[in-house]
DNA sequence: TCAATAGTGTCTCTTAGACAATATTGA
DNA sequence: TCAATATTGTCTAAGAGACACTATTGA
């Protein structure tokens, strides 16, 4: 099992990235991975929630299984399978996750893979990075990689950088006018040098 | 991992069950399904192709992982992982589809979930159709499900049963008349006792 | 001729995109 | 006041849905 915690970054869609201690493919950077242990979890899904625990010490609130990965050609060591997942962290959680002594850590813009990761975990991240753009062109909103309150225009900004699109503000704004996933939080605002921005909140019930 | 093979039968959407040989759940209609084999697969892809020859005799064009399901509770002898697949039939290619003297088969109505099915089958059978209908429902024609030749209503009643909603004739032609996978078979109609409708066939590089 | 289905045309309404205009703050 | 960003409004063009119309065959 492999998953790409994907987070937003100086305005940029960036997954975390592991360095391989072992041997194959040692200090090559790697997709956080974990294998499935049946006495703790109860399904894949808790797999993955036990794992990211363990690599970041934050509680993701959102992940989404993506595609099963198979063949005799994926890993030196032979026959192998990984399902993969994508993860989402909130933009201002970013400096919670730390590595452990054992293990480096490194955040890679997820758009550029101009670095070459272990094994096909390249294919991995694509697939991923994928799933979530497709979802979000869809019109979903990914307020799982919002902080807890947040401007539309930063609501935006996040669209933007997952779909690598800029959007036009009126007719974004005119559709989630609509939004019931979207709350106001009345009297509240974000103020800065400028016109004060009214902050938002993700709904109790919001599914994304 | 198990196989929902789709068709269209009947003007419904139909899924093939085998009824189960052995305990658990012996004589309850499953999903088929097969194990990896390392020896023979070079991938999860091919094993749902080894599968699907073995069971149908029969060449299946198009086949989709749908999601994988997990845990202890779905199966009886404890922690299982099944990935689920669907495929697709054309629809004059049914009853080449016979079992083996070992097994018992029938086409179930894909849509009508009333039958108990074995373990969680039920469930994988749904995230199966759900996948298909999502990907119809988002423009893609489903021309896997249909016969080398066709005319347009053809392909509207078989979205239409994919979709388990009417479409517009006029909207549905429009829509598809700027679509690159439908290649006109100049001269060649469909005659009966009615004005003669143009064949299609699918063009050679279509991707579902 | 009629029944039956194939195929086209037209209207309306909604919506997305482009872009302009207005609003409200701190400095 | 100005700079900067928030928020709203307007115009237009493309597309979807509804529905009616025409076309072409066999009987």
């Amino acid at each position: 099992m492999d998953i790409a915690l994907l987070t937003v970054k100086d305005e940029r869609l960036h997954v975390l990235l592991v360095r391989r201690a072992n041997e194959p493919e040692k200090g090559r950077w790697a997709l956080p991975g974990g294998v499935l242990d049946p006495a703790v979890d109860c399904s894949l899904d808790d797999t993955v929630r036990r794992v990211l625990r363990s690599k970041t010490h934050v509680d993701i609130r959102y992940t989404e299984q993506v595609q099963v990965f198979s063949g005799q050609d994926r890993d030196p060591r032979g026959w192998s399978l990984s399902v993969v997942y994508y993860a989402l962290l909130p933009g201002d959680k970013v400096s919670a996750v730390a590595g452990d002594k054992a293990e480096a850590i490194e955040w890679m813009d997820a758009m550029e893979l101009n670095r070459q990761l272990a094994f096909d975990h390249t294919l991995l991240l694509e697939a991923a990075v994928a799933k979530l753009r497709d979802k979000v062109e869809r019109e979903a909103l990914p307020l799982h990689l919002l902080p807890g309150r947040f401007t539309l225009t930063e609501l935006q900004r996040t669209c933007e950088v997952v779909l690598g699109r800029p959007l036009d503000k009126s007719a974004f704004r005119r559709r989630i006018k609509e939004e019931p996933a979207l709350v106001e939080i009345e009297g509240e605002f974000l103020r800065g040098p400028q016109r004060p921005a009214q902050l938002y909140t993700t709904a109790e019930d919001f599914q994304f």
